[in-house]
DNA sequence: GTAGTTGCAAATTGTTTGCAAGCCT
DNA sequence: AGGCTTGCAAACAATTTGCAACTAC
């Protein structure tokens, strides 16, 4: 927990990014989170150790363009934010979204990657990426009683 | 073309809304778009026969009320709209957009579906969808005096 | 010390609503 | 005729920027 700050702040020098207070906290959150964030919801978990909404924006825009961080355009609408994969740790692309409860699920295998391959093969694209979000209701919303469960 | 326009209106009527003249027109661009369009887009287009772009916005929303049409959360953050399948005619759900002139191409073939089924087995999901977008660089935009072409 | 970074507030852009006038049926 | 629909303008929300004070290196 506190080695988590040593290593935000060992990885912001590492990337040539000043390591101070609010970029710290914003980026251990981006390591700890399973599921892109919102900038709103990285802003809204910092109370305390938090910094201002124009500084997160202003610091997810840095880390965008130095590709640390990718934009995700959630099913929703919204736009989220992910950090990319640091070494071995490989990161997910794909995510299972409950239309009710809005639980968001990553899923671990990649059926697009074979099927990427072969649109770039048959249409002649570069350096192709993808984005998949499947949505649906949750087995806990199912439940008629249940469905006001969840956030 | 003339034709088109009775289509649009006899939809319209089919589907329990007034023709006006700018509907008619929004709805003819539906039609013919093989690609979801933003509320801009679609105001864009009718410069002419145009109306505003409130009416835009009002008559896109009662249609996604209707569930005739289907709002899409774009890989690039803005929203898009799609007319849902009429009759035989089935539509798209995947694209293929190039990042540097923003050409957008349809993808007939759907490799999630199975997957689809799959993930609705193992984690118990009811009423599944989903929502795939490829990125990368066309052809075009690959040769390098040509990088500035397209829109 | 200096350049990079921050908070605050304002500017900008995009989305949504209220209302009186007009149009479709 | 009557209610649905429109255009206009204003309200609202979200994103982005300017600037003086501050901080990491």
């Amino acid at each position: 927990m506190a080695s988590s700050t040593t290593e935000a702040s060992t990885w912001l020098r590492q990337n040539g990014l000043r390591a101070t207070l609010g970029r710290i906290a914003i980026v251990r959150l981006l390591f700890e989170s399973t599921v892109p964030l919102t900038l709103a919801e990285i802003h809204d978990k910092m109370r305390g150790e938090g910094c201002d909404f124009a500084t997160v924006f202003r610091f997810i825009s840095i880390l965008e363009k130095k590709e640390l961080v990718e934009r995700v355009a959630w099913i929703d609408g919204s736009t989220r934010h992910e950090i990319r994969a640091r070494d071995g740790d490989h990161h997910h692309h794909h995510y299972l979204i409950c239309r009710t409860c809005h639980k968001i699920e990553p899923i671990d295998e990649c059926v697009v990657e074979h099927f990427e391959d072969q649109i770039a093969k048959e249409r002649g694209y570069a350096s192709l990426s993808h984005s998949l979000q499947l949505s649906g209701v949750c087995p806990a919303c199912q439940k008629p009683e249940a469905g006001k469960k969840g956030k």
